[in-house]
DNA sequence: TCCGCCAATGTAAACGTTTCAAACCTTCAT
DNA sequence: ATGAAGGTTTGAAACGTTTACATTGGCGGA
């Protein structure tokens, strides 16, 4: 046997045809049991594998979709994506991998890939979802596909996510709450991630309501997790803040670990929320305050909502799941700070 | 325009064979300019997208490789695909991505799945690396990959992984020596990981050395986060144990968590260790010691590997990579507890 | 003028499937 | 005996590429 054997060959070896071969793989009980049996033996002695892409030329569903994240080293996507694999598997897909690195020009290169490949549909979660030619592209090419984490303004695209301004706004709310009146927020770069900056919009909202003018923000570079410098001209300045609202979980530790580096204790001097929800937060001391998002149900569902769209069953549009303030430790009331 | 434009209607627009398209797109620097110039505006006006399922029929390599990990939940594992998929992308490689869920049972179907996708090679991180029919089908099948994490006992395998009961032995000891007397291992289930039992080796190894009889283990369900009852007796029982070792710093993040729940505090009563190194160990309070393993580079150094073994270049071997005790606060000098 | 050579291009046969239409058998009613 | 019916099976044509081999045409040298 040199090369791999293949329904030709096993065919031959139990006497029947190649389409009647074809048929016990695809449609066993299409099939008398007796010859099922006689193939599946001969499939077994010759140690037949189908070949998936000869399959996939021929037909034109491929079982196959792509999934495109920005990098695989944050918790959120992460977890998104074993949800995405857990359903994935259960619905017998094959899912190839993606990573833009939070680069917006890699992205349009993922997404070409994985059309190359015939995917049946994508899951993404794009650095912005709005005004992206990869959103055109796939609508022009009418690939179903559902966004994930993004919450686009048009709701005629697919998209699961919570509401990422209000639960900004529920955070920076709950620390005014708590008496603080000098609030930051400590955002992943807009460039990067249009879920930044809708949470800074709902931070700012939530200040506008409680009638406090002046918003600080800090942008961080992706992958950062030193913002001991960055942060050194709030919690050192004239400011004196002491709320500090993350754009996510992830920044909100190293946001904590940057304010004991500073000397400042959380939640004594300055209150530190987050958002997403990953589950170390709640094993940390302090605990994390944060909002949270059901993360690896998120990826199960988008797989599920592509499904729907492939088969044609369902319209795209978009979902705004519920998110709630976890009772972590991380926040508390204000106090006047001890010393500088 | 009813379905995708095909290298024929490229042909047929640009008055060229189907031949001179197809070296146009593998080898442009064969062909006239002129002639590419003219092939390339005919592939843009009809929008065409090669499918490189048609492609992997025809040739031998595929180009795309499997990957298998426990669960993308573990941010070692995401990491360490991170890291496998970067390199990939670098190579022009497509990845896809299965999980095994810590089950034995499904790798052997995940494998199955990737081997008809005629995948050009696998990384993979079993729960046991001996032993395993997986293995042993990859062998005869003669697919090149690449164990990742794993460390098996055979050397002529490929794999990439720290010295695993080493690195235990070496949390152990540093413990030891700051005069600890007590200790207990948290692993995770040896059933599902190698790796727990390779490192609970190291650990006994290193209070052997140390002259200390009363070895205690506490084996936990991967994906568990709450430890409290699990260490109940370990922490408040005749023992008094006052130094863990877990076998993963997730482990560790938990212990952290449970203990602190138990009312003691992490250094000061109880000293707590992990391995792996992941980056949000740094981050928390008290900072992780852990056993730091370069993981993303890990994952990286895993596809470089395999894409030797696939040209035929290299020959499957075993390597370990260094990993050093990181200086965490987690660790501590012995104290008698104050109360129980 | 003819030949041979070379670069540029074309022809056609795979690769391993799926699937439609047709062929084949039995069996059974007429 | 004949034919219809119906359950099984088969032949053969795709699917979109790659590639070994054949063809073409132009050019320089004899």
């Amino acid at each position: 046997m040199l090369s791999k054997p293949t329904m030709r060959d096993v065919a031959r070896k139990s006497g029947l045809s190649i389409a009647t071969v074809s048929r016990v793989i695809n449609f066993p009980d299409e099939v008398p049991a007796e010859t099922a049996k006689i193939v599946t033996a001969a499939m077994a002695y010759l140690n037949y594998r189908p070949n998936i892409n000869g399959r996939r030329l021929k037909m034109t569903q491929t079982s196959t979709i792509g999934v495109l994240v920005p990098t695989l080293a944050n918790p959120v996507f992460a977890t998104s994506v074993q949800g995405i694999e857990q359903e994935a598997h259960a619905s017998g897909l094959t899912v190839i991998l993606t990573s833009s690195e939070y680069d917006p020009e890699r992205e349009m290169g993922a997404v070409s890939t994985l059309l190359n490949n015939r995917v049946d549909g994508l899951i993404l979660t794009l650095a912005n979802a709005d005004n992206n030619p990869v959103v055109d592209l796939l609508l022009a090419e009418k690939i179903p596909f559902v966004l994930l984490f993004n919450q686009p303004s048009r709701a005629d695209i697919a998209a699961i996510s919570v509401d990422n301004a209000q639960s900004a706004y529920d955070m920076a709310t709950a620390m005014i709450a708590k008496g603080h009146r000098s609030l930051a927020m400590v955002a992943g770069q807009f460039e990067s991630s249009d879920r930044s900056r809708q949470r800074y919009d709902g931070f700012c909202r939530a200040l506008d309501v409680a009638g406090i003018a002046q918003k600080h923000l800090v942008e961080v570079r992706f992958g950062e997790t030193d913002l001991v410098a960055p942060l050194a001209d709030l919690l050192h300045g004239p400011h004196e803040v002491t709320g500090l609202v993350c754009s996510t979980d992830m920044l909100a530790i190293a946001t904590i670990s940057a304010c004991r580096s500073h000397g400042l204790s959380v939640p004594d001097d300055v209150s530190v929320g987050g958002i997403d929800g990953i589950s170390v937060g709640g094993l940390i001391t302090p605990k994390l305050c944060s909002a949270v998002q059901p993360t690896q149900e998120m990826g199960q569902q988008a797989l599920a909502f592509l499904r729907g769209l492939i088969k044609g069953q369902a319209n795209p549009q978009s979902l705004l799941l519920p998110h709630h303030l976890s009772d972590g430790e991380s926040i508390g009331p204000f106090r006047r700070r001890s010393s500088t």
